[in-house]
DNA sequence: GCCCCGTCAAGAGCACTGCTCACATTCGTG
DNA sequence: CACGAATGTGAGCAGTGCTCTTGACGGGGC
């Protein structure tokens, strides 16, 4: 009598290791999603998964090396899905129209998140304990957004289109304190971006992260904000404002 | 032979119950909170706690109901002493001095933040899973930032200290549509401020929430930012120059 | 055609978790 | 002082991640 796994009732009927492995590798990603979405990340276990794809446990060990491994492929999954879908947005927009491509870089944002929450928690939320995100798997998928919000920056640096900025020379040192080294490296070769900008560009960006984390992680009580989708337009235009002349 | 948690070593020497409830209770939240700071809110064990107290897991629940009930108190005593600390550091500017309010109230947050990073996840990260955070119990010391925040916008309001906004109606309405309601609340009775100013209030503070969250969640990238204190610094200006004209 | 070895799944087992319950002890109060 | 309420104990259930041994299968080399 099984003591394990083997508890599940029936199914799984015909050949298992007929499936690939790659396929075997997108379904064990998928139930994971699946499992993300309806507990969270802190919540996600192998075994279950394993349930859910008719296998015993220690069979997906054969996939995936870890927990954390799986977790990891769900992060660069999340980050995808989110970078598709707001580079997607974000083309729609005429090259031009920057003040268009903010907005539809922040609302492509807030509808994928509010499509896909706990894949939000999971990437932007507080992090999982014990567990290191690998930064060579992760940075790269996870910069995508922030890639576009810089080269926004840098069209408007080339086509004036900065909001002016009337405070002096103080906010300019701490900028250059602050983001100095960064805005000089490769990454902004030939922008134009200086520290001033970037410093601005960061600080819509965590605005709008600012209000929809508030927003997700239900900090907002109860009953304080009436229409959730004209809150987030007015934040989105005050950091718009922050940033863009137009 | 013990199975279970009586696996710890000796100690406990003498009338454990000597000390009475609330003793305890006061003991079992400070274990509580050094599990958090080493492991997370997602990772607290209860019997983990226990044993650090010399008891068995079992003892426990004869004064928290289960692990929720610890987690709420863990919040409750996560808002306080952060409502402590930034009331205090508030508290050391003269009324008049909005801006130096504004910055104590920003800057006190993100002491307090780093200190207890984990408690911080706590209150203002993801949600834990399968946890639903009792209102009535979290809310009131929930609040207690915020008052502050709102008493800022009302004295700014009263003393024509506000920041003026160029933009026209349309802000105003989309303002109106998003925190009108809010805004006519009891809660607001007689400050005199009004769903624009509100808005702007509440983007200042996701402004620095927002920040702060994606320094302690570590979204940063190791070597993008040089001197986070300049960086956090800068970020408050920004967002001070949001609300305040002075 | 056969055999050998790599791939894969199964299941047992360890240490941990939250939580419950029957039992024992002890304290404080009537 | 005696009794009842309060408190601590340990066993037990169901779940978790992870490891290890065992066994079934099947394709490539001879």
């Amino acid at each position: 009598m099984p003591t394990d796994d083997a508890t599940r009732t029936g199914s799984a009927p015909m050949g298992i290791r007929a499936r690939n492995r790659a396929a075997m590798e997108e379904e064990i990603l998928e139930a994971g999603r699946r499992h993300l979405a309806r507990d969270g990340a802190a919540a996600l276990s192998l075994r279950a998964v394993a349930r859910d794809l008719g296998m015993v446990s220690s069979a997906l060990y054969r996939y995936v090396a870890n927990r954390d491994d799986l977790l990891t492929l769900l992060i660069v999954a999340a980050y995808t899905s989110l970078g598709d879908a707001v580079e997607e947005a974000h083309g729609a927009i005429p090259d031009d129209d920057l003040g268009g491509r903010w907005d539809a870089i922040a609302h492509g944002l807030r509808t994928w998140a509010l499509a896909h929450p706990h894949e939000y928690a999971l990437v932007y939320g507080s992090p999982v304990p014990d567990y290191d995100a690998p930064s060579e798997r992760t940075t790269e998928p996870g910069t995508r957004v922030q890639l576009l919000l810089v080269r926004l920056l840098a069209d408007a640096t080339r086509s004036g289109q900065l909001a002016t900025g009337e405070d002096g020379g103080e906010a300019t040192d701490l900028a250059e304190r602050a983001v100095g080294t960064m805005v000089r490296s490769e990454f902004f070769e030939g922008s134009g971006v200086d520290a001033r900008t970037l410093v601005t560009g960061l600080a819509a960006w965590s605005l709008v992260m600012g209000t929809l984390s508030t927003e997700l992680f239900e900090q907002l009580g109860a009953d304080t904000v009436t229409d959730k989708d004209a809150y987030f337009a007015s934040m989105v235009t005050i950091a718009r404002r922050l940033v863009l002349s137009s």
